[in-house]
DNA sequence: ACACCAATAATAGTATTACTACTTTTCAAT
DNA sequence: ATTGAAAAGTAGTAATACTATTATTGGTGT
């Protein structure tokens, strides 16, 4: 069964909706293979219109700065993640079992069959990885937040901590534990490849150890047992 | 009682010890409270250089790039918090008090009185907080790696996970444990101030919450109870 | 078919940033 | 005083982040 999966997006992170456009969506996917090349910071509109064989006006027309291209890239990846989630707990019912599946999807790679995306998701998953905190560790974050655009970041986060108040209506942290799941998935893994001293892993396989590590943590704090001392 | 404590930081970071000179000096100072005020990203060595009534050629012969810079001030910063953990720990004998001390030193503001500090510290402590991770989520994070500059941080790391290791020698995630601690102290502050959505905070004291949620995921996940299933 | 208009794209800039090469000054040792 | 090394200043360049202006396209109405 081949389906199509598409979010509208907060407009106010683009000023002309690159998926209104070939050119449009050509940016995306090649700014997503520049930025895996490059890293962010070396990540420029001139060298991604050179890419897209357009002009670096044109890219500017799509989106006020990179930071803002980013932050598309981001909303696109937490809307997905958001409906993947709700998509694969339909036939869950037990919430330990939810959570089971909640890990295993902040953690493995995006499939890539899922959905409408020509983006590459080894790529996309680097940048998730690597990038994501860039969105929001900036001076105008309280700017920015104002017009609302992290909020799939915010609703991923409160799904999570839905499922995690039904495991135990009692555990009094369900936001900051989805929010501490989300981001130590992504910088557990970045450790793993890159500094590997800050974390235990000794096997070969780094997406199975944060995997371990993530439950671990996740339901040892809200398992039902009295508390510690 | 005065004292003053010095580190010999890693000669890898700086090309000239800012240390060996009153501009030096001068600089670091400086540079904490724009980095604190712009946000690294509209950091610049010329407006540093402005501020300090030098010039950038002059900054440049300390720091090869405002990278260094900022990766200079978390040396220092890693270093000073592994010797205060080392200090406060002196006389503790019983590990759990001892994480009890790490806890509140990881997230508490670092006492302006000790050490050498002619730094802020209201805001060097926020640059831990928005900035940190700067320093490696880069793509030159393995080269710069190599020089040893992030020891300070592995090391900080070490001393957590080996006393997590004291209070329950089978736990088997203690360094994963120790970075998630540290991270999670950063970015739960700063969620708590811009994002509150990702938190559950309620009270005003966004420290005091980032207290009791780091210690209950600690000291939970270190339990000798049975595993959760 | 042709003029007209709006949307879209390309050209050609500027200001700032990141960095470097070269020159000048300082200051201690002869 | 003279010299030579270290430190600091001057004056650049190339790249980046944008912006204003000019050209092009493509669809309407007559």
């Amino acid at each position: 069964m081949e389906f199509h999966v598409s979010f509208h997006l907060n407009e106010k992170v683009y000023l002309k909706d690159p998926e209104s456009s070939e050119v449009g969506k050509q940016l995306i996917k090649t700014a997503i293979e520049l930025i895996y090349d490059l890293g962010f910071e070396h990540f420029t509109f001139k060298k991604l219109a050179l890419q897209v064989n357009t002009t670096e006006a044109t890219v500017y027309r799509y989106f006020e700065n990179k930071h803002r291209l980013l932050l598309y890239i981001l909303n696109w990846y937490w809307s997905y993640m958001e409906f993947l989630v709700m998509f694969k707990l339909q036939n869950v019912a037990d919430p330990g079992q939810k959570l089971h599946v909640i890990i295993e999807l902040l953690t493995q790679e995006l499939p890539q069959s899922a959905g409408a995306l020509n983006y590459n998701v080894k790529f996309l998953n680097q940048i998730i990885i690597s990038e994501s905190s860039k969105v929001y560790l900036v001076k105008e974050v309280g700017e920015i937040n104002k017009s609302e655009v992290f909020k799939p970041y915010k609703d991923l986060c409160a799904t999570i901590a839905q499922v995690i108040t039904e495991y135990n209506p009692a555990y009094p942290y369900p936001r900051s534990l989805s929010s501490t799941l989300i981001e130590t998935s992504h910088y557990q893994q970045f450790f793993c490849s890159y500094l590997p001293r800050l974390t235990d892993n000794k096997t070969g396989d780094d997406r199975a150890f944060v995997v371990g590590f993530l439950k671990d943590l996740l339901f040892r704090s809200i398992s039902k047992s009295d508390s510690h001392e």
